[in-house]
DNA sequence: GCCGTTTTCGGCCCGACTGTTTTCAGTCG
C-alpha cells in the first residue's frame, strides 16, 4: 500500500473503534496517525525498510506494527476483522448532522438495521422516537440530514460559501453595539471545499446581532439558538453559526472558530504545559485569576512564544514548531501576482478574444498575460492546427505592437500530454511558444503505472514549462485520476518545470499538501486562473489562498515575478541551461 | 494508542447547545 491508502485504513480503524465504543483517545491516535501519514515527507516504504516508522511523532509501537503490516502486504487482519463487526453503512451515518457514533451504534442495535435506506424507513415509520435517549425532535432531524447528505454530500466550494459569509458579514456589521466582526472557521483557512459558514461578532449585545442573523432572507432554517450562539442552514446549502462575544474575548473566539480542531488542540496542549488554559474567551493562569490580555490573535500567539499564524496555515502540519522557531515563511498574497498565463480565448474554448482578456488583466492591475488556448488532439474544446497556430501568433503579435509595451502577451498553448506521454505538436513546433502548459484531457482510466509514466515522459520533453491540473481532479465531482503524484512533482522539481495550482474552484490541483511537500523539495509553481472568459480571471484569487496554505512564498510563483525575470527563466530552460 | 524539562502511568482541549432527562450524555466545532 502507499501512503494515501495507508492514511485512509488507519483513519477507516479510527472510525470503526469509535462506532464500537472505544476509548475516544484511542480513536483519535488512529486518526492523528493517518494524518501524520499523509502528509509525511518522507519516503513511508523506506522507513518500513528501516523499521523507523515510530520515529513519527504520534506513532508507537502498536501502530507502527501495523502500518508495517499494511505496506508490506497491502492488507490488516486487525481491520478485517473490525469490519466483519462494524457494518459499512453505518460510516454513512456519521455524516448525518446530530448523529455521532454513540447513537449510531445505539440506533443499530436497537433496530438492527445499517444502511442509510433502512434508516430513512425507520424514521419514517417512527421507530427511532421510542429508543432510550431518542425522542420526536431527534427523529425528525434525521431525514432532512439525509437529504442534504443525498444532494450535496455536505460540502461546497470556496465561491458559493465565500461570497454567502460575506453577505452575512455585511448583515450584522451594521448592527448597533458591534463593534467588530469576521469569517472565520474553514472559509477563513481557504480550505478548498467547505461544510460550514462561521461568523464571529464583538458585541456587548448580541440580542440584535442574533436576530439580524436568523432574520436574514438567505436563512432556510434556525437549528439552534442560544444566548450567544445561533446556527441556521442556509437556502444555498450550507450551514452557517454565529457567536457573539465580548470585546475581551473576541480574538480568542476568532481563533477558537478559525480552528482548525486539529491547531485548537495542539495550542491548548501549548498553554497547558505552560500553565496556561486556553479556551475561546481568554488564555487564563490554571491557579485562576484573569486571562492574559491580548487585543488581537497576534497577542495570543505572542503570549504563548510564537510568531502570528496565518489562518491558512493552522492545520497542524508543523506550524506551530515552525512559529516558534521563527520560520514560518512570508506567504504570497494577491498583491504579489504581477500577471496571469495558462488563459484561454475564443480560438479555442473560451468565451472572449485574447484582446478582451488582455483588457481584463489590465484593469486587474497585471503587466502580462500568458495566452494558452487548447491543442489539437482537444478537438472538444476547439483545439488548434498548426495552421491556427501561427493565425493566432500573428494576431498577439499585432496586439502586442498596438500595447506598445506597456502590457505583454506571451503566446502560450495547452498541450495535450497525448496516452504514449508525447506532446500534441512535434518538437520543432513546439518551439515556437513562448510558454507551454502540458495537461492531461484524456483517458483518465490508466492504470497509475502507465498515467504517471505517461506524465513523466511528458515532463522530460524540454519544451514543458508548466504541468497543468496534475490530478484532474473536479472537486466534489470527479475523483483524481490514479497517479503518482509524489514521484511526478519529485521529477517536475528535478527538471525544473514548474507544477500549476490551477486556480479553478472546481479544481484547486495541485493540491496545498502536495504544494507544501513539494516546495520543499524545489518545486516552482505558478497560480493559474485557466479562465476562459473575463470574469475567470479573478480565480487567481482562490489559487493564491490554496498556495498559502502550501505554505508557498511569491518567490516560488513564476507570476508573482515580474515579466523580464520570468521571460528570462523561460528563455533559460529553451536553452536547456 | 501515545507520551513524558512534573510523569513509564495517568493523563489526553474545551465549552455551547440540544434533547431527553430530572442532572447529564451526546454532538459539534
Amino acid at each position: 500500500m502507499n501512503r494515501n491508502e495507508v492514511a485512509a485504513a488507519l483513519s477507516e480503524i479510527g472510525t470503526l473503534l469509535e462506532l464500537q465504543g472505544e476509548n475516544p483517545f484511542k480513536t483519535r491516535a488512529y486518526g492523528n496517525a493517518a494524518r501524520v501519514i499523509k502528509s509525511m515527507d518522507q519516503d513511508l516504504a523506506e522507513l518500513v525498510e528501516n523499521r523507523q516508522v515510530d520515529s513519527l511523532k504520534g506513532i508507537g509501537k502498536a501502530l507502527a506494527e501495523k502500518i508495517t503490516l499494511l505496506v508490506r502486504d497491502g492488507r490488516l487482519p486487525y481491520l478485517e476483522e473490525l469490519r466483519t463487526r462494524v457494518p459499512t453503512g453505518l460510516l454513512e451515518w456519521l455524516r448525518i448532522p446530530g448523529l455521532g457514533p454513540k447513537k449510531v451504534r445505539a440506533i443499530h442495535l436497537a433496530l438492527g438495521i445499517s444502511t442509510l435506506g433502512e434508516l430513512e424507513y425507520a424514521c419514517q415509520e417512527n421507530r427511532l422516537r421510542d429508543l432510550d435517549g431518542f425522542g420526536q425532535a431527534s427523529q425528525d432531524k434525521i431525514l432532512p440530514g439525509i437529504d442534504r447528505l443525498r444532494k450535496n454530500a455536505g460540502r461546497f466550494l470556496q465561491p458559493v460559501v465565500q461570497a454567502e459569509a460575506e453577505r452575512l458579514l455585511a448583515l450584522v456589521r451594521p448592527v448597533p453595539g458591534v463593534i467588530r466582526a469576521t469569517v472565520a472557521g474553514s472559509v477563513r483557512r481557504k480550505t478548498e471545499t467547505s461544510k460550514d459558514i462561521d461568523i464571529v461578532v464583538a458585541s456587548a449585545d448580541p440580542e440584535p446581532v442574533m436576530d439580524a442573523f436568523a432574520d436574514s432572507d438567505q436563512v432556510e432554517e434556525i437549528t439552534g439558538r442560544g444566548p450567544t450562539k445561533c446556527s441556521v442552514v442556509l437556502k444555498s446549502g450550507p450551514s452557517a453559526d454565529l457567536r457573539v462575544v465580548g470585546d475581551t474575548a473576541y480574538p480568542f473566539t476568532v481563533m477558537y472558530f478559525t480552528g482548525s480542531k486539529e491547531h485548537n488542540i495542539a495550542m491548548r496542549s501549548r498553554a497547558r504545559a505552560a500553565g496556561l488554559k486556553l479556551n475561546e474567551y481568554g488564555l487564563i493562569p490554571e491557579d485562576g485569576g484573569a486571562s492574559l490580555p491580548c487585543a488581537d490573535e497576534a497577542a495570543i500567539y505572542g503570549s504563548l512564544d510564537l510568531a502570528y499564524i496565518e489562518p491558512e496555515l493552522r492545520e497542524d502540519l508543523g506550524e506551530l514548531a515552525a512559529a516558534s522557531r521563527g520560520s514560518l515563511p512570508e506567504l504570497v498574497s494577491d498583491s504579489d501576482i504581477c500577471g496571469v498565463l495558462h488563459c484561454h480565448s475564443t480560438w479555442s474554448d473560451g468565451s472572449a478574444s485574447i484582446a478582451d482578456m488582455a483588457q481584463a488583466c489590465r484593469e486587474r492591475g497585471y503587466s502580462y498575460l500568458g495566452i494558452c488556448d487548447h491543442s489539437q488532439a482537444a478537438s472538444y474544446a476547439g483545439g488548434l492546427s498548426p495552421e491556427q497556430v501561427l493565425e493566432q501568433h500573428k494576431e498577439i503579435d499585432r496586439l502586442n505592437h498596438d500595447l506598445g509595451g506597456s502590457f505583454t502577451i506571451l503566446k502560450g498553448i495547452e498541450v495535450d500530454i497525448l496516452t504514449d506521454g508525447a506532446l500534441d505538436y512535434p518538437d520543432e513546433f513546439m518551439a515556437r511558444f513562448d510558454l507551454v502548459v502540458a495537461s492531461v484531457h484524456s483517458r483518465f482510466n490508466l492504470s497509475e503505472e502507465d498515467q504517471t509514466s505517461r506524465i513523466l515522459k511528458a515532463l522530460d520533453n524540454r519544451y514543458v514549462d508548466i504541468l497543468g491540473h496534475p490530478t484532474g481532479r473536479l472537486l466534489l465531482a470527479r475523483d483524481p485520476y490514479p497517479v503518482d503524484l509524489r514521484a511526478v512533482v519529485r521529477a517536475a522539481a528535478e527538471r525544473h518545470v514548474a507544477v500549476e495550482v490551477n486556480a479553478h474552484p472546481s479544481r484547486l490541483d495541485l493540491d496545498w499538501r502536495e504544494l507544501a511537500i513539494g516546495l520543499r523539495n524545489g518545486l516552482l509553481t505558478a497560480i493559474n486562473p485557466d479562465a476562459h472568459s473575463p470574469a475567470g480571471i479573478d480565480h487567481v484569487h482562490h489559487g493564491v489562498g490554496i498556495a498559502r496554505k502550501g505554505w508557498c512564498t511569491a518567490e516560488q510563483v513564476l507570476n508573482a515575478w515580474p515579466l523580464r525575470r520570468l521571460q528570462d527563466w523561460l528563455k533559460a530552460r529553451r536553452n536547456g541551461a
